[in-house]
DNA sequence: GAGAGAACATACGCCACCGTATTGACCGCT
DNA sequence: AGCGGTCAATACGGTGGCGTATGTTCTCTC
């Protein structure tokens, strides 16, 4: 028994389905979100979506669902389960300078461009809620008061989020390392001030 | 003689539509950039339209160059002309954190949608690019050396990026004034640390 | 191994948008 | 007054996507 890596000659499930509409999210927005074109890239015809969907806003929804799940408090169990902040907030910055990971930030940004979509804002509050949370957090077990804290961390993830932009629009190679050592030296608060 | 606000009951330019043309990507993105929906907004059919660009490409373009142009290095103009480099980023920061403004801004983050587009990379790139080399000699003007001066102004505009991302999809008021104090904190080397 | 249901194909009507063609109305200019 | 150019309206064919209807095939289960 091996388990395929490519869900080879067998039927998609409406998961299936869900990721697809997330990669086509992440390469042309919402409306790239078509169902069939959808169709014609998994090698089947529009006609066998609608045993999974009622209709398209009933993909979209879901698809956007599983983002928010998966990138809200789901995907930062990682980093929260780490005791000591100051590595914590060090290993976030670090993975998030490092990171040209592909498919997980480009899905955020594409969703900016239909942020007056109500079921897109909701998702990205929710992931951008989870996140600043455990900013705040991290910063007050760091020792800055509460209010402090929240706008610290509002402007820390702000940088992470711009960088992640800057990074799919410049081509110039910023040199991780250095950006790191910055970024560091800008939200790591070893003084406090 | 009264000049009016709103060009009533003359005719359109290509201008005029490229304008609507701008609007509309604040709204919804590249997608929304379409001639018929355009021409009933303008209050005109889309016969005229082909009278000023010869398709929806054309006029695709104009927009964006125009985009680019007036947020390119002559939108800095303003910011450039300040003496003091310390005063000049504090006004930038300052206008950023509480610039609610309401389209400016909204064009950007919609670009961020349509980002494989390539006419739209170059765009957003030319901007970028512009705004990171003023930032950049502002803090050589501080006394930071080039190097890091190049990744302390990328990191401080990511986060001007970032905090613009996040007032359009946050709708908890972070108030301004504390959030500029905490920009000014980070990212005004009072001790050049 | 026969039925049930899930996944798929095919074919259709509908609508939104693109681009072209043609014609008409409104300028400025000599 | 007449003329050319610009902006505009109308009408048309083409394309691509949505959703429905109606079968067909696969797979699981009893």
């Amino acid at each position: 028994m091996f388990s395929p890596v490519v869900k080879d000659t067998t039927r998609l499930s409406a998961q299936d389905w869900a990721r697809a509409a997330l990669q086509a999210i992440a390469d042309g927005g919402l409306p790239a979100v078509a169902v069939e074109p959808l169709a014609r890239t998994l090698g089947v015809t529009k006609g066998s979506f609608y045993a999974h969907y009622r209709n398209r806003d009933e993909l979209v929804a879901a698809a956007l669902t599983e983002w928010a799940r998966s990138h809200g408090d789901a995907g930062l169990a990682g980093l929260a389960a780490i005791a000591d902040p100051a590595e914590r907030l060090r290993e976030l910055l670090d993975t998030v300078v490092h990171a040209v990971r592909p498919l997980a930030p480009s899905v955020q940004l594409s969703l900016l461009g239909d942020r007056n979509n109500p079921q897109v804002k909701d998702a990205v509050q929710q992931v951008n809620q989870a996140r600043l949370r455990l900013m705040t957090s991290t910063y007050i077990e760091l020792g800055l008061p509460p209010d402090r804290a929240e706008s610290r961390a509002r402007v820390a993830y702000a940088a992470i989020l711009g960088l992640l932009q800057l990074a799919q629009t410049d081509p110039h190679a910023p040199d991780p390392d250095t950006l790191a050592e910055e970024a560091a030296a800008v939200f790591l608060p070893a003084d406090l001030r």
